[in-house]
DNA sequence: TTGTAAGCGTTATCAA
DNA sequence: TTGATAACGCTTACAA
C-alpha cells in the first residue's frame, strides 16, 4: 500500500506491526487480528489487512508476540546424541513433521557428557523459551538441583520411559519384541544363546534382556542367563562383544542384540575373524535402521515404527499443551514387527543334518 | 516489591527480575547487570543479587531479553535431510560444539520436499528469531520471494558453496580429493573407471566428478566420462546404480562413488549378485562415515574432518555475528584425506598375473 | 466489527 | 556504582 509516504517503513527497518497498521489504515489490534482471528474481521478489512502486510512483508517478531502472549511455540526434543544417530533421526522427523504442522518449531538437544549441555537446556526451559520437551533418553536434563521435570512444562517420553507420576510415554512393546527375536533363533534350532546388551539400566535395555530371557527359560535353555556381553548399542560395542565371544571355548550359536549397530558391528567382528554367519552363527539385531539392509549378510532384525513413535509422542504432547486443565494423556504402546533377513539360519548341527538329507534326496 | 513477604514470588509464580530485585534490596537494572556484567557492580551487591538469583530460582524470560536487546541468541542450521543422516549428524555436532560455548541455541531445520518447510524456516528468520544462519545445502529456503540471504542476517554454507556475492564457506578439497581417489584405483591398475553420482548440479557432485574426469583423463582412459551413472547419495541409489552396472556388457573393474552410502548399496548390490569386491570390482567411496568401517569388505575412502566443519563454519558465523561492521569473514577450505581399505584392490587382469608370480617364486 | 491502551519482563539510557 | 524510567513490538481486555 503506498499512496501516503508515512505509511512505509522508513529506510532499510524491518515493518512492523504500525507500519503496517497505517498502510491499510487500520489499527494495530485488527493488523494482529487479522493473523490470529481472521473470521473476526469484514472480509474487506482481511483482504485490505493482508495486502499491506504482503506489500510490506511483514512478519511478526517473535520475540514480542511469545512475551505478550506467554509462549513460545518451540518444542524441545532432547537426545543422548552418542546413541543414537541412524536411529533417532526417523523418530526426530515424525515428531518434527508432526508438530511443524501444528505451528511449533522444534529444537533437539543432546545430552551427552558435557555438564554444560545439561545446564543450557534446563535454562532454555527456564528462560520460558520453550513450551513442551519430548525426551528421547531414559533421563531428564537436571542442572543445579532444577529439572526440566518441575520447570511447569508438559513433558512425554518416547522410546524410553522415566518413572515420573503421570508422564505419558511412547514405546514399543520392547519385551515382546526381544521375546519373538530370540524364539526366531530357538525355532531355527539354536540351544546355546548369547545376549549382547545396550546400556546398563536402561529402560529398552531392561525390557529386551527380561524378554530374551523369558524365551530362552521357556525353551529350557540353561545358562542362557549368564551369557550376557556388555554393549552400549554403538558398531564399536558390538565389534568389543564379539571379541569377547571368539575367546569363549564353547560358542554359542545364536546371538540376540539389543540393537542393529550393536548387531552389525558384532557381525563384522566375528566374520572377519573367519566364522560364518549364519552358518556358524546367527545374530539379530533391534531396530530396523537402514544399514540392517546394507551389510553383509542383511541382518535379520526387529523393525521399530521410527516416524511413528516420533509422531505420535509428538500429538501426545500437542494434546498436553492444549489442554485446558492438566487432563493427562495416556500412554502408547506400538508394535515392532521381526523382519527375518540373511543373518540366521540354523545352527551348524542341524545345517549338517539338513545338508545331509539334502544329499540323500539327490541320490 | 519490597521488604518481607513482599519480595517473594507469589504462589506458584516464576520470579522475575524485580522479585529478585526486591529479595536483594536492589534495583532491577542492578539485577539485570549483575548478570550480564558482573564486573561493573561492587562486589558484595554482586554477592547479594546472585545470592537472591539463586534463593528464587531466576532465569531471565528469553522472550523479554531477546525483545529489548534485539538479538535471539538462536542459530538455525538448515540441511537436506533426504540426504543427510550419516554424514551431517557429525557436522552438526561441530557446529553445535562451538555455537553452544558462545551462548547460541541451535535450531536445525531440514528443507526436503514440502513447501511448508521452506516457509517455516523463512518465517523463523523473518520473524527475528534467529540470528545467523548456517546451510549445509546448495540452497537456501525461499518462500514467497523472501529469501534467508536477504533478512539481513549473516549466513555461512558448510559443506556447500552457494553463489552469492561475499558469502563464506567452509569446505574441503572436493575436486582433488576426487582425483586422489580416483588416482588410487588407477595407481592399482585399473584401466575402466565408472562414476556414480551424487545429485546433478551439487556444488559436491560437480567438483567431485571434475576431479573423476581429471584423473581419468591424465591417465589417458577414454570413454570415463560417458561412463556415469546417476545417483543421489543415498544407500538405495547406490543399489540402482548397481544394476544398471550389471547390465553392461563390457563392465569397468573401479567405481568411484561420490559419497559412502552410494558406494556401500552399490557394494551390496554387486556382491550380492556374485561379484567378488575387489577381486572382480573396486569400489572406493566419499566421506568416512561410521558405516564405511563395518560394510563388506570395509570400504575405502575419503574422509572428511565433519567435526572441524562444522566447528569452522560455527566460528565464521560468530564472527559475523560479532563484528562491528560488515566486515567479511574468509572462506575456508580444509583437506579430506584418502583411507585405503579392502573395497579396493588390483583389477582381475593383474590378479591374475600377481598370481602367476607368486606361483613362480614358490616354485 | 474495530479502536484504545495497558501491559508482557527485560535492558539501556540517563541522571544521581 | 546504582536507580528511575523509557522503550522493545506485540496481543488482548475493554470500550465504542
Amino acid at each position: 500500500m503506498t499512496k501516503s509516504s508515512g505509511s512505509r517503513p522508513i529506510g532499510d527497518r524491518r515493518a512492523r506491526i504500525s507500519d503496517v497498521a497505517a498502510a491499510a489504515g487500520v489499527s494495530t489490534a485488527t493488523v494482529s487480528r487479522a493473523l490470529t482471528y481472521p473470521e473476526r474481521l469484514r472480509p474487506d478489512t482481511r483482504e485490505h489487512v493482508l495486502q499491506a502486510i504482503r506489500a510490506l512483508g511483514y512478519t511478526p517478531h517473535e520475540a514480542a508476540r511469545s512475551l505478550r502472549a506467554g509462549e513460545s511455540r518451540m518444542v524441545l526434543v532432547v537426545i543422548a546424541y552418542l546413541y543414537s544417530g541412524a536411529f533417532f533421526s526417523r523418530v526426530i522427523n515424525g515428531i518434527e513433521s508432526e508438530l511443524s504442522a501444528s505451528g511449533y518449531t522444534v529444537i533437539t538437544g543432546s545430552l551427552d557428557g558435557e555438564e554444560g549441555k545439561a545446564r543450557r537446556l534446563v535454562d532454555l526451559v527456564y528462560a520460558r523459551q520453550i513450551d513442551g520437551v519430548i525426551v528421547l533418553t531414559g533421563h531428564v536434563p537436571v542442572f543445579d538441583g532444577r529439572s526440566i521435570l518441575e520447570a511447569g512444562v508438559p513433558v512425554v517420553a518416547v522410546c524410553a520411559k522415566l518413572d515420573h507420576p503421570g508422564l505419558p510415554s511412547v514405546l514399543i512393546n520392547d519385551e515382546e519384541c526381544a521375546k519373538i527375536q530370540t524364539q526366531h533363533l530357538i525355532d531355527l534350532g539354536h540351544r546355546r544363546l548369547i545376549y549382547v546388551s545396550g546400556v546398563e539400566g536402561h529402560y529398552n535395555e531392561v525390557k529386551r534382556y527380561a524378554g530374551y530371557l523369558k524365551s530362552a527359560k521357556a525353551a529350557g535353555l540353561k545358562g542362557s542367563d549368564s551369557l550376557r556381553l556388555a554393549g552400549n548399542y554403538s558398531f564399536e560395542s558390538g565389534a568389543d562383544a564379539a571379541r569377547a565371544f571368539l575367546q569363549l571355548k564353547d560358542r554359542p550359536t545364536g546371538v540376540v542384540c539389543c540393537s542393529d549397530e550393536l548387531a552389525i558391528g558384532f557381525m563384522k567382528t566375528v566374520t572377519g575373524a573367519g566364522l560364518r554367519c549364519p552358518a556358524d552363527v546367527s545374530i539379530v539385531g533391534f531396530d530396523g535402521i537402514e544399514f540392517a539392509d546394507y551389510c553383509e549378510p542383511t541382518l535379520t532384525t526387529i523393525r521399530q515404527p521410527r516416524e511413528l513413535l516420533g509422531a505420535e509422542g509428538a500429538r501426545i504432547l500437542l494434546q498436553e499443551l492444549n489442554a485446558v486443565e492438566s487432563r493427562k494423556s495416556s500412554s502408547r504402546v506400538l508394535r515392532g514387527e521381526l523382519l527375518i533377513r540373511a543373518s540366521s539360519g540354523p545352527p551348524p548341527r542341524l545345517r549338517r543334518k539338513q545338508v545331509l538329507r539334502v544329499a540323500a534326496a539327490a541320490r
